[in-house]
DNA sequence: CTAGTGCGCGTACGATGTATGCGCACTAGT
DNA sequence: ACTAGTGCGCATACATCGTACGCGCACTAG
């Protein structure tokens, strides 16, 4: 799930075609030499072309092999779209979409866990296999899926003062994680793939920092992000061990504490009692305790930056 | 991976134990009675009676049965120690320490992905199931390997200002992330269970928090953990990718830093363009940016808490 | 000695992600 | 018109996972 097979022979292509070793035009070698000269199988070698083609470095010409260049402008031979249509320009962002858009009402629904290449197949009533057209494999799936979710909350105009700026880009990805449980260690969990829909977060943060000095922003941008993240794990564990036990945070103090008061005895964790003892009702609202810690940040961040 | 099969057996008798149906001293139906009764398999009747009787709320009768009430005294017939050590209560702590040990030691060498029951059998040159005797299952042993490895780092006296505290005990949080790296995702990913060594830390921030209003108390002790981990888990991507992918940030970025310029251009983010612009380099110290995030977080304190 | 117990672990099941290989529609060249 | 060769699409099959299952054993009470 973490390797790269046929990716090794898209990276030699690649290396191939930009020494000019390959001129566009050129065919580059057909999935059976590939077969032939790297010992893989038909698949891989097809997976290796779709790569390259992906990034447009070449495109397929039907009956003389895969060339070298950008794909020409598509000719449209009209109707005939086999059910599942195919944008102009050749790519396939449309049924992209599909997959992607299923993974996250998936993820939302079940948590990540629930996500398997399987299901999402089943859920859109075609083939497994058939995603892999669109995907690439569920690593790249997953970070598409970060990348639209993250979409969905647009920035919207940025305020002026840094400190205000800084709370509208928390809240916005509050919102995301709020909304889809799942981003917040899809984020984690997704290699520091780029996530283009998050640049913009970035650079509002960056931009609203730009008086102070530049590591100092940086490090402010990565820590706020940690943070928002930090919570909204909080939250997506919370929302789990519901949905897996059936059991809320409340309810699940009731039950184990017993076992809690026996530690909390024998560990002689004084403060820990004093807070049970009372009947002191925490409401687990964590909104309130995220705008609480985001309040204490940018306190924090008017002092350190004058 | 996260049912509950034979949980549900040991419930069931838990209560008819609790409600006084089954008295101590009388013998709780044998795993062929459980077998017939409900259902299931041998080795599922058989773990569930293990439940019990890791709760001390059973114990094994050999050529009687399994009888309600805490096991006596071990007879030490001297001796005869099978290779592997039994303690004395006839608890099986031993090896359970081992095989967390062997845990750990793979999740430090090769993160929580490499971590398979499988594999850690191989490593400690016994069979598979033979782990499920002192483990109880995967999840189970994360929580294990979590606590045990928190517990590494003890805290420690606490220093009297609540500032100083604070940082105290974030600090030493910082130090077990930063030995093991996986310690962040595991954390968020097994259940709310009870991590024993984590109450005194947990104690500790609040036991330095005592003066304040309890909810706020508690807030900050739930943010600054988050915080902690939240940058954590930057650490440990980092550290994951570099691996898989033998490349470092640095060298991440010099080979991405076309598309991301192209990026930056094409959504015109000024105040990111700005900051590569310039040659300017951020060293990458996640420490440094623990730190810088931490220092932030107790000055915001200091204004809120008054 | 026998009948019954719990224990220990080898085997096997049902998932997963995805590499592999086959049949097909297609086109260029003859 | 035909053939040889292409890339495409997907069904099949594999390696790996966690762990439920069931068999054989050592043991003890009667």
């Amino acid at each position: 799930m973490t390797e790269a097979p046929y990716l090794a022979i898209a990276a030699e292509l690649r290396q191939r075609i930009e020494d000019g070793e390959l001129r566009p035009g050129e065919r580059v070698p057909s999935t059976r030499a590939l077969v032939r000269d790297f010992g893989v199988a038909m698949a891989t070698a097809t997976k290796a072309l779709q790569v390259l083609q992906q990034e447009r470095l070449v495109h397929p010409s039907p009956g003389v092999g895969t060339v070298v260049g950008p794909p020409p402008r598509a000719r449209r031979p009209d109707g005939s779209a086999p059910e599942r249509r195919v944008l102009p320009d050749g790519s396939l962002d449309l049924d992209r979409a599909e997959v992607v858009e299923m993974g996250i009402a998936i993820a939302d629904a079940e948590g990540l866990a629930a996500l398997s290449m399987r299901r999402i197949a089943a859920e859109l009533g075609v083939s497994t296999m058939a995603l892999y057209r669109y995907v690439g494999g569920k690593d790249a799936l997953v970070v598409q899926m970060v990348d639209t979710a993250i979409g969905e909350f647009p920035l919207g105009p940025v305020p002026a003062q840094w400190r205000d700026a800084i709370a509208a880009v928390a809240r916005v990805h509050w919102a995301a994680y709020r909304k889809h449980l799942w981003l917040a260690s899809a984020i984690s969990l997704s290699r520091p793939q780029l996530v283009p829909q998050l640049l913009p977060h970035t650079d509002a943060v960056l931009g609203a920092l730009r008086g102070f000095e530049k590591s100092a922003a940086l490090s402010t941008m990565i820590s706020l992000f940690a943070y928002v993240r930090g919570i909204a794990l909080v939250m997506e564990a919370e929302a789990q061990a519901e949905q897996d036990t059936g059991v809320t945070a409340d309810e699940w103090v009731l039950r184990q504490g017993d076992q809690l008061a026996a530690m909390i005895a024998a560990g002689n964790l004084t403060a820990f009692g004093d807070l049970l003892a009372d009947d002191f009702d925490f409401d687990y609202d964590l909104d309130k305790l995220f705008e609480f810690g985001l309040g204490v940040f940018l306190d924090g961040l008017s002092v350190r930056l004058r």
